[in-house]
DNA sequence: TATCTTTGCGTTATTACGACACAAAGATAG
DNA sequence: CTATCTTTGTGTCGTAATAACGCAAAGATA
């Protein structure tokens, strides 16, 4: 039996979709978030989440609601990156995808990944295997523009827990931008803008000095932006 | 007689289109092309120049042949910058947009433009009227785009002849910035990046000293960045 | 109480940057 | 021929940002 086609148009269309690169920081390294496809094309290997354009929402709202529907993770970080037209990226036939990235607190979602009926898992960057259609090409772009913007706006902040170490931010610039800072330059440059809560309370039950919990100032950054500061580490 | 509609899908879906915001430097000033609509919607207001993508062609090559087709223009810088896909943004229907923005050197095209069946012109930035469709906010996140990448990029040369002096290099940098920068800071900040060919020879027949010819030394750029260098102005 | 590891705070040398002074070039006016 | 005018081209200097590094304090263990 022949799919019934009830759509039909006066000139040829590409189909939409929209396609997501997850990254989450866990154990001193930065993950991706990659699903098993079940069926052809490429059945079997890893992909970026993703789905198709619905007549009724944008694309940022069809990046959320894909996002939401594969993982159960909702109000996150997520921007768009860019947009993939190669006439020959998708073997079923002509698609077009805005792609995102987005930035997850891996401390608030731990448990969901995987839960859903599709096979969800947490890749180390260094260890993500062939990916399918063109997203090798998408999540390399999502790493690089993550890499250039993570110096110049705080996002680094979305993939820590709302309450966080300055070494543990440390070791979340090392591990995206993949080379060693100077831990007092550091904590100088951070402490400097005055963007981070301190909670006077530190780590307790390490064999030595416990670090000291901070958490980031959304409302006095967004102040500092509107009068035209620039973050910049 | 209602027109035939031959192309069938099984789900719905949106036009694509591409749209692009030309940049030109003239006369110390930052303009923009944008073609008069002879059609509604939006009969004879101004917009970006674009069209549709074709299925056997990518949206980065729908933007080069819509630019040809409508200015003539070829060869030039272009870049994308975003996608628009908000449900109304088109009154004919569901339209999503991939824009680009393009660097002309005017020198090169000033005759052209016009040539036309079609009503183009170049608008200083400041005169820019209301445009059609979302093409204000398509052309505010350009402009943007633009300011911020000429600060690390050396993209401003794709603005001025092949030839060019640093007085006028410094025109365009304040004329995009919209900025006042000092004549001997910014000199050396060029000069220091071993970047521009000096061609000894100077402007004549001024009534006044005249500046001398540079011209951007293309391969040391690209030398340079692949040795991880970092053009910043 | 000594030891060990990591955090937290400081200093210093070097470099980059902004502000500014002044000479040189090329034309014009008397 | 000389004075003048405007713009280009070069240098200096004080301040601010940055990188490199020393050392004490905290918290646990032996």
């Amino acid at each position: 039996m022949e799919s019934q086609k009830t759509y039909c148009y006066e000139y040829p269309r590409p189909a939409v979709t929209t396609d997501c690169v997850i990254f989450g920081f866990d154990n001193g390294e930065l993950k991706v978030l990659l699903i098993e496809r079940g069926i052809d094309p490429f059945k079997g290997r890893w992909a970026l989440p993703g789905g198709f354009l619905q007549m009724d929402e944008n694309t940022d709202q069809c990046a959320r609601r894909e996002l939401f529907e594969e993982t159960g993770i909702e109000n996150l970080f997520i921007e768009q990156l860019y947009t993939f037209s190669d006439v020959d990226r998708d073997p079923r036939g002509r698609v077009v995808t805005v792609s995102y990235y987005a930035l997850v607190k891996l401390s608030d979602y731990k448990l969901q990944a995987g839960d859903d009926a599709k096979n969800a898992q947490w890749f180390p960057i260094s260890k993500v295997p062939a990916l399918a259609f063109d997203h090798d090409r998408i999540l390399r772009i999502a790493l690089n523009r993550l890499r250039g913007k993570i110096r110049y706006q705080p996002i680094g902040f979305e993939l820590l827990p709302e309450r966080f170490t300055l070494p543990e931010l440390q070791n979340l610039y090392e591990a995206v931008l993949e080379m060693q800072l100077d831990r007092r330059n550091f904590r100088r440059k951070i402490l400097d803008t005055e963007l981070l809560i301190d909670h006077n309370e530190s780590v307790k039950g390490l064999p030595h000095k416990g670090a000291k919990y901070f958490s980031f100032n959304k409302n006095k950054y967004q102040e500092l932006s509107e009068k035209g500061f620039n973050f910049e580490i």
